[in-house]
DNA sequence: ACTCTTGTTAAAAC
DNA sequence: GGTTTTAACAAGAG
């Protein structure tokens, strides 16, 4: 499950990769993950890669003296951007990649890949298909930043905005941290994970929390997203990197796939329930 | 065979 | 019009 940290992983990664890189040959395996765009090919080729952004959990591509065509690519849920080297290698060996995936590439799950001039190629891998990578213009790329709310782990992110208009919100806290047109970035971990550092339950209903406690929510969200990212983002499922490696943010983990077990902080149980619709973790003793 | 997994969006209710 | 809830999408794991 990509959420910020994992997708700012994969940009860094591929800012020192494929920066500066002309496309040489573009393959489409899966229509669906171009936004069945016929022509997705052929707008590509000889087109250079000259920065590689993201907002919340959304990269954005652009192209030399192109100012009118991007590239947006968002993993969804199992969605993976594998680089290959020009022997045919990926740094990490690929070993965490499913079987079908590690032998060779394209794989199974393979839907898109761009072959550069120098040889070395990039590929996208998206088992479920929710993920695309897929063309778009500059107004539909302004229009998709400001989709987007700020994000906690920015140096800007305003957290006495944050503790006010969070409180003006009824829903319980883990549903309206994870509207990615509140604040953008987090995903079932994070949102967890944050929770259980801010000793906040899930369900609590968000107008209902103190000054205080929204205010160290802003803290944590940004402070744990921050963590993860230097150390490589949480590979729970489908998640690797563009060398097929894990994230090592998983060894971190308080609460999320952690019920049944002790909570680290104060021996409680960690429980599991259904919150806004998806699965939650948290420790009923330590988190009010 | 059935349930569970989640990021995003559309639709409907409020 | 904004907020909230629910379902749908898709395919694999258990």
């Amino acid at each position: 499950m990509p959420e910020l940290p994992e997708v700012e992983v994969v940009r860094q990664q591929l800012k020192k990769k494929v920066i500066g890189k002309t496309i040489a040959k573009v393959g489409v395996l899966h229509s669906k993950t171009v936004a069945h765009d016929e022509k997705f090919a052929k707008k590509l080729q000889g087109r250079t890669i000259s920065q590689i952004d993201r907002i919340g959990k959304l990269l954005i591509i652009s192209f030399a003296g192109e100012s009118d065509l991007f590239l947006l690519v968002h993993l969804k849920m199992t969605g993976q951007l594998i680089y290959e080297d020009s022997k045919g290698k990926t740094s990490g060996g690929g070993h965490s990649l499913t079987k079908a995936d590690t032998e060779e590439l394209p794989g199974r799950h393979t839907r898109t890949f761009f072959t550069f001039r120098d040889g070395t190629k990039l590929y996208f891998n998206d088992m479920r298909l929710f993920g695309y990578t897929k063309l778009a213009t500059l107004s539909q790329v302004e229009k998709a930043r400001a989709s987007f709310g700020p994000e906690p782990i920015s140096e800007t992110f305003d957290a006495e905005w944050f503790v006010k208009k969070v409180r003006e919100r009824k829903a319980p806290i883990k549903g309206v941290l994870l509207d990615q047109k509140f604040v953008a970035g987090l995903g079932n971990i994070y949102v967890d994970e944050a929770l259980w550092r801010a000793r906040v339950r899930p369900m609590r209903r968000a107008h209902t929390l103190t000054k205080a406690k929204a205010a160290l929510l802003a803290k944590f969200a940004g402070e744990v997203m921050r963590e993860s990212i230097k150390v490589g983002g949480t590979t729970f499922q489908n998640f690797v990197d563009t060398g097929g490696e894990n994230g090592n943010f998983s060894d971190y983990l308080k609460v999320f796939g952690r019920q049944g077990k002790k909570c680290e902080r104060c021996g409680g149980v960690i429980a599991k329930t259904r919150v806004a619709g998806r699965g939650t973790h948290y420790c009923p003793s330590c988190q009010k």
